[in-house]
DNA sequence: TTGTACGCGTTATCAG
DNA sequence: CTGATAACGCGTACAA
């Protein structure tokens, strides 16, 4: 273990000088600086990370909590916190919750351990005990795509409500009054604002929404799965459904798929969320893209400006697209013939 | 900052005492333990990573090297890693080199400073220099996937040229002849593992294998799109074509959508690694899968081992499984006519 | 069983 | 512009 002591006998000065040799400090004439960076790379020297993270009262790792980095979505958002981050010699550790609240809770300990440097998380808990953990934190920390209840740090989101309202005005625009939503559970503020999308598109189309075309507390292909059985189950079944996020839209996909259905001839979908995947679908879905990379981006420079001393940081919002492809089109012929009863 | 010497004073003992009362050292009486934790929930007192990683000489991270994380194959592996990791209260620093060079380096040395425990890669650099930047590291390093020349450390991967020669095995028996295979880089050394499996499949048929079916050296979507146009204006157009791995694929898929071909009656696709996706597209993939999640896990645990004192620890092959969907069918009715010209 | 005291490798303060 | 030295917070021989 070759250390600064050693660098700075080869080199002829003081500890202190080597490490403002090193770290490349005005106040050191070049030529002991060259002296230095030769004994250094001469030795092979690499300072401790956890003797300057101690010294210095902070490491050099951002944290990213996520539901799950298998998700495209998050694995988006990973990329793109490291890519920023890595512009400042940051480095990143990623965590999966898997919507667990006890893995939650063990990651927030280790990162109260200062392992950390900053956080940004996309988290489930609400509760209490989740919060103050969360708050009573070592370093900064910035919230991805939701914000929990109870929770005031700066948050990097997208216009959900916007996208939304304007893609359901499309269905609505080709011809459809029948339109449901897979939405996610209550308590995901995601979920409130896509629904009060939809909702306001309904609005601006003079149609009534029943309460049957709104399936509340969805959440993976599973869930996706079910619901979509649910509404293909309904008396009046809808022309159109509107998905809350990629997995669901799978589950969907695959409920519809399984039921013999046709899209867009039986069924229009849209999905919240792009994937890779989806132009080779069959049919290529039309999707709403949300900048997950730039969001990851976003968030690492929040929490970077933050650790750079600076205070006033807010949330950014950043603009979802939609993407048109093959799976919306107008409502089967008979619907069109027949209105909906209410 | 509440530290250990706040928890030894409130509970009238050392600090040693401290440590020991926290890891449930069994030479502590019951009573003085009982004493410790209520004193450090008391203060909520949470050892510093940092200053246990400078004492302990090593920290509780373990490093990821991958391509690409957006790359669900690396995503899940990942996850694998992640999962493990965390039953031994390790976590995971996950960095994507995009087949850089440059960015390699650059991790490399970041891991030399000891930030890491350990670290599992999968990485393209088979010069000289990264070799040794490699090897000259602090904690135990693992292999995933594929091990470049020069590279002695123990590796976890899958069986490339069984599973491929059984699956090519299965085209040969639909009836085709032109069998095509999109590769990937030739210093790969899965690429070779799967040429190789690719090749007996053809000796195992009897069959000619033109050169000009073998694409070398593609890689992403860009380079399977690619492959695959070369591979369509061939004067004797293949009747299917293996894909070196998942993104190859769709590129891949792309051409030969962009054609206007239809799969599998114009033309077989084969992937190599599964995606979530493929059951959905138009038609739904055939795939080699690979057990990504296992070998993270793998790999995971070969780290733990070897951090744990355990000195011999071999490579590890996993088995990978064909998944029959809908993309292969038997050649074209005319192919099966006019056998190719040698 | 428990306490003392030192080491881990840097950084940063404060003289000079 | 450079050097000596005190933290940083924990783990652990060694001693009691």
């Amino acid at each position: 273990m070759v250390g600064i002591r050693d660098v700075a006998r080869l080199a002829g000065v003081s500890t202190a000088t080597v490490t403002r040799a090193l770290r490349g400090d005005p106040s050191v004439t070049a030529a002991t600086k060259a002296k230095v960076q030769a004994a250094a790379v001469q030795l092979g020297y690499v300072p401790s990370a956890a003797a300057r993270a101690l010294s210095r009262g902070h490491s050099n790792l951002l944290g990213l909590f996520v539901p799950d980095i298998v998700n495209p979505f998050y694995a988006q958002v990973a990329q793109g916190l490291e890519d920023r981050a890595a512009e400042e010699r940051y480095h990143c550790v990623i965590a999966s919750s898997h919507l667990n609240r006890e893995r939650e809770q063990q990651l927030l300990t280790s990162f109260q351990d200062g392992t950390l440097a900053g956080l940004a998380a996309t988290t489930v808990g609400s509760d209490e005990s989740f919060a103050a953990a969360l708050t009573a934190t070592r370093g900064p920390l910035v919230l991805v795509d939701r914000r929990p209840r109870g929770f005031n740090a700066p948050l990097v989101r997208t216009d959900n409500r916007k996208v939304t309202r304007h893609a359901i005005s499309r269905l609505f625009a080709m011809g459809h009054t029948r339109i449901a939503m897979i939405s996610g559970p209550r308590e995901f503020d995601t979920a409130c604002q896509r629904l009060s999308g939809f909702r306001m598109a309904y609005q601006d189309a003079g149609s009534f929404l029943p309460d049957s075309y709104i399936r509340h507390g969805h959440l993976g292909e599973a869930g996706g799965h079910a619901a979509m059985r649910e509404l293909l189950a309904l008396p009046q079944v809808p022309t159109a459904v509107f998905c809350f996020n990629n997995l669901v839209t799978v589950g969907a996909l695959t409920a519809i798929r399984a039921a013999g259905l046709k899209i867009p001839h039986d069924i229009s979908v849209l999905a919240f969320d792009d994937m890779s995947l989806f132009p080779l679908v069959d049919p290529p879905i039309t999707a709403i893209a949300q900048p997950a990379y730039e969001m990851g981006r976003a968030a690492a420079d929040m929490l970077l400006r933050r650790l750079a001393g600076e205070q006033e940081v807010t949330d950014i919002v950043l603009p979802a697209t939609l993407i048109e492809r093959e799976s919306l089109g107008p409502p089967p012929a008979a619907e069109r013939i027949t209105p909906p009863a209410t």
